[in-house]
DNA sequence: GAGCACTGC
C-alpha cells in the first residue's frame, strides 16, 4: 500500500469507530467527535485578518509537509472532515508554490452555490477581484479571465469542457472535491481524469496532477482506483456531538419526531434551535403545522416556537425564512428534507432530530420503472445529519431508531451511477471519444443491463450505431452539444424540419427545470382553477408553452407568478436555459424559426424524441404503452386528463397507486410511423 | 381522480 506513516498528519475518527457508551433518560447515549466548526466568513472582513484565519486552519499546520507530499505525486487522495480548509486552502498552497506551472488549477464541487461561495471566499483571502488568479464556473455564469489560476467549477462543467478537449490541457491540477458524495458527475471524472493522466504522459506533455478529497474513510477503494494514489489526513475542526438512541424501534417516524422536538424543548435552554429530518413536502408541511398547533397548548413559561419548513420546492422567499436570526429567547424549529444535510448550512443548530428516513428514487429493473419511496439513510447519511447539531458548538443528535437499526443501515448510499439511466453519460463518453464505452473503466461499473439499455436508447434515437463497439453518428454528435437528456436534444434536431425550433426550445426548456407549477396544499383549487387559462387541449408540452408565452407577456413578473400559483424561479430557470439552447442551436448552424399556431408540427417534433413513449387507447378504455403493453393511464394533474385520444405520448411513467403517465401530448398514429418506421413495424408485429 | 427527495449540464 502506498500510504506512508510521513504522510498521515492526523487521524481522525468519523462515525464508524466504536464510541464510549453513556446512559440518561433510559436512552442509550454515545459520545463521538464530528465534523464542525465554519469556514465561510462574511464579505467585509480585510485582508491582514483574513491571512489571520487562514493561518487558524486545521489544514495550515501541515501546509509544508502537505506541498512537499503533493510535490512528486501524480494522484493523491486527501482526507479532511468538514471545517480543515482544504476546500479554500490548498488550491491556493499549490498556486503559491508554483506547482500549478503556469496553468490552471481546476477545482470541482457537486454544487453550484458551492463553486461560486467558495471562490469568492478564495478570491477575498487573496486580495484579488474574482475573477482574475481566481475565478468560477458554472452554467449560465462564466466568471474566469485570461489570468485565472484557481478555477472552481462544478464537477458537471468540467466534464462539459472535456468534450471539447479530453485531455484537459488548459490545467496542472485536477482537484475533485466531495468526492464521497459519488454524483454521477464525479464518478465519470474519475475516469476521464485518470485516462486524461495516462494520455499526456504517453504524449510527453506537461503531466496532469489529480487530487481526489473526499470526507469518507473508505480511502482504499478509492486509491486502488488511482493505481494506489497514497492518501493524505487532514485534520477537522470539529465539536462533539452526543448521539442518543432509542431504545425500542418507532412505529411512526413523523409522531416521534414531533415527540421529540418537544422533549427537547422542554429540557433544553431556548437559543438552542433545532433541525427535524422528514422526508418530503406533505409530510413536513403537517409536520409543521403539528408543531404549531402543539405548541399554542403549552405552558407560558416555555419559549416561544418558530417553526420552518424547508425544502427545494419552497419559493425562495419563505426558503429565506430559515436563516433569520432567532430572537433572543425563543427557538427555532427547522424541519426540512435532506436539502440540509449538504445543501445548506443553518446556524445555531444545536438539535439534530433524525428520523432515519430519506424519500429516493427506486429504480425497479423488472418493470422499468422510477418510483419514489421512503426508505432508510446510509450510516453515512446518519453522520452527515448529525455533524449537522456540532458546527459551532458541541450538540446532540437524537436518531429515531435504535442502535442495531442503525448497524443494519448500509455503510453508503449506492453510488447515482448505479441507479441511473445512463443514456446521457454513455452518450458523454463517446462524444469525449471514448471507444470501448461499455468497458469503460468505471470506479463502481453499472450493471451490464444499465449500460446495454442505455445503447438502445441512444441507437433508436439515431445517435449511435451498434456494431461490435457502439458509434457515435454525426446526429449523436450534435446531441451531445445540448445540456439535455438525449430525448430532448433529439426533439432540438427534430425542429429542423419542421420549422419550429422557437417553439420546441421553450417546451424543451420548459421540460427541462424543475416544475412551474407552485400549489400549496392549502390553496389547492385555486391553483387548479386559475391556471385553467393555460390549458391546451393538445396536452401539457402545449400547456408549458401556453404559460412560458404568458410568463414573456408580463415581463417575468414575480407578482402575476404568485398570482397565477407559478414558480417564478423556475421559470425564470427556463428562461436561461432556452437562451443557452439557443446560442447552441445557432452554433450548429440550425434555424429558429417559428411556425405560429401550427400545433401539429411542435407535437411532431416531439415524437421524434418521444416515439418509444406511446401509448394506445384500448377498446376497453383504458390505455397500454406500445413497447411492451402495459396497462398506464393518464396522470390527473394532465392537462387531457379528461380527454381518451387513440394516441399519446408521455415523458415519463410514474408509479403510485396506478402507473401514470406524465407530460403528454395527443399525437397521430401516422406521425409515429413516419418517425421510427422500423421500430413501429417490429411493434406491429409482436401484436 | 393524484400527490413529487436532491443535484447538475
Amino acid at each position: 500500500m502506498g500510504i506512508s506513516e510521513e504522510f498521515i498528519m492526523t487521524t481522525i475518527s468519523p462515525g464508524f469507530k466504536r464510541p464510549i457508551t453513556l446512559y440518561r433518560n433510559n436512552q442509550n447515549m454515545k459520545k463521538q467527535r464530528l465534523a464542525g466548526g465554519s469556514s465561510s466568513g462574511d464579505g467585509s472582513l480585510n485582508y491582514t485578518h483574513l491571512q489571520d484565519e487562514r493561518r487558524k486552519l486545521p489544514i495550515y499546520t501541515t501546509r509544508h509537509r502537505l506541498l512537499k507530499a503533493l510535490q512528486p505525486m501524480s494522484s493523491a487522495i486527501v482526507i479532511g472532515e468538514t471545517g480543515s480548509g482544504k476546500t479554500t486552502q490548498l488550491p491556493q498552497y499549490l498556486y503559491e508554490s508554483g506547482q500549478h506551472k503556469k496553468l490552471m488549477i481546476a477545482c470541482t464541487q457537486p454544487r453550484r452555490v458551492a463553486a461560486i461561495t467558495v471562490a469568492q471566499r478564495v478570491a477575498e483571502e487573496m486580495g484579488d477581484q474574482l475573477g482574475h488568479t481566481v475565478g468560477y464556473c458554472v452554467r449560465f455564469e462564466d466568471c474566469t479571465g485570461k489570468d485565472t489560476k484557481i478555477k472552481y467549477m462544478t464537477d458537471g462543467m468540467l466534464l462539459r469542457e472535456a468534450i471539447h478537449d479530453p485531455l484537459l490541457k488548459r490545467y496542472s491540477t485536477v482537484i475533485l472535491d466531495e468526492c464521497h458524495e459519488r454524483t454521477i458527475h464525479t464518478d465519470v471524472l474519475f475516469g476521464v481524469v485518470k485516462k486524461a493522466q495516462a494520455e499526456r504522459k504517453e504524449r510527453g506533455m506537461i503531466l496532469l496532477k489529480i487530487i481526489v478529497m473526499s470526507a469518507t474513510m473508505d480511502v482504499d477503494h478509492f486509491s486502488n482506483y488511482f493505481n494506489k494514489a497514497p492518501v493524505l489526513y487532514i485534520e477537522g475542526r470539529q465539536y462533539t456531538v452526543k448521539i442518543m438512541y432509542t431504545s425500542e424501534p418507532q412505529s411512526d417516524y413523523v409522531f416521534s419526531a414531533l415527540a421529540a422536538v418537544f422533549q427537547v424543548h422542554e429540557e433544553s435552554p431556548p437559543n438552542e434551535d433545532i433541525l427535524v429530518f422528514l422526508t418530503g413536502q406533505e409530510e413536513i408541511e403537517s409536520a409543521v403545522k403539528s408543531i404549531k398547533d402543539i405548541a399554542k397548548d403549552l405552558s407560558q413559561d416555555s419559549p416561544p416556537l418558530i417553526v420552518c419548513p424547508m425544502y427545494a420546492a419552497l419559493p425562495s422567499n419563505l426558503q429565506l425564512r430559515i436563516f433569520q436570526h432567532t430572537p433572543k429567547g425563543s427557538r427555532k424549529v427547522i424541519v426540512a428534507t435532506n436539502i440540509a444535510e449538504t445543501s445548506i448550512t443553518i446556524h445555531g443548530i444545536k438539535h439534530v432530530i433524525d428520523t432515519g428516513k430519506v424519500k429516493a428514487k427506486v429504480f425497479n429493473p423488472f418493470s422499468g420503472l422510477d418510483l419514489l419511496k421512503v426508505v432508510n439513510t446510509s450510516k453515512a447519511q446518519a453522520w452527515q445529519r448529525s455533524g449537522r447539531a456540532g458546527r459551532e458548538a458541541p450538540g446532540t443528535c437524537y436518531r429515531l431508531y435504535t442502535e442495531s437499526e442503525y448497524d443494519q443501515m448500509r455503510d453508503n448510499t449506492l453510488p447515482e451511477i448505479q441507479r441511473c439511466n445512463l443514456s446521457s453519460v454513455i452518450l458523454q463518453l463517446l462524444a469525449l471519444g471514448i471507444e470501448d464505452v461499455l468497458n469503460f473503466d468505471f470506479m463502481d461499473k453499472p450493471s451490464k443491463e444499465s449500460l446495454e439499455n442505455a445503447v438502445n436508447q441512444l441507437e433508436l434515437l439515431g445517435a449511435v450505431i451498434k456494431d461490435i463497439k457502439p458509434k457515435l453518428t454525426p446526429e449523436g454528435r450534435k446531441m451531445a452539444d445540448f445540456p439535455l437528456e438525449p430525448r430532448l436534444a433529439k426533439v432540438i434536431l427534430a425542429a429542423k424540419d419542421h420549422s419550429c425550433l422557437e417553439e420546441i426550445l421553450t417546451i424543451v426548456s420548459a421540460l427541462s427545470v424543475d416544475s412551474v407549477y407552485h400549489t400549496p396544499a392549502s390553496k389547492k383549487d385555486d391553483a387548479v382553477a386559475v391556471r385553467n387559462k393555460f390549458m391546451a387541449s393538445e396536452g401539457d408540452h402545449l400547456t408549458l408553452l401556453n404559460i412560458y408565452r404568458a410568463y414573456k407577456g408580463v415581463n417575468c413578473n414575480k407578482q402575476w407568478c404568485h398570482d397565477n400559483f407559478l414558480n417564478g424561479r423556475n421559470l425564470r430557470t427556463a428562461v436561461d436555459v432556452k437562451k443557452q439552447l439557443k446560442e447552441i442551436c445557432t452554433r450548429q448552424q440550425l434555424p429558429v424559426e417559428s411556425c405560429g399556431q401550427d400545433t401539429t408540427a411542435i407535437r411532431k417534433c416531439l415524437c421524434a424524441g418521444f416515439f418509444m413513449n406511446a401509448a394506445e387507447l384500448q377498446k376497453e378504455g383504458q390505455y397500454v404503452t406500445v413497447s411492451s403493453r402495459k396497462p398506464v393511464s393518464i396522470h390527473p394533474s394532465s392537462s387531457i386528463f379528461q380527454c381518451k385520444p387513440a394516441y399519446v405520448i408521455y415523458n415519463e411513467l410514474i408509479q403510485t397507486s396506478k402507473c401514470y403517465m406524465r407530460d403528454l401530448s395527443v399525437v397521430d398514429a401516422d406521425w409515429l410511423y413516419d418517425v421510427a418506421p422500423s421500430y413501429f413495424r417490429r411493434k406491429l408485429s409482436k401484436k
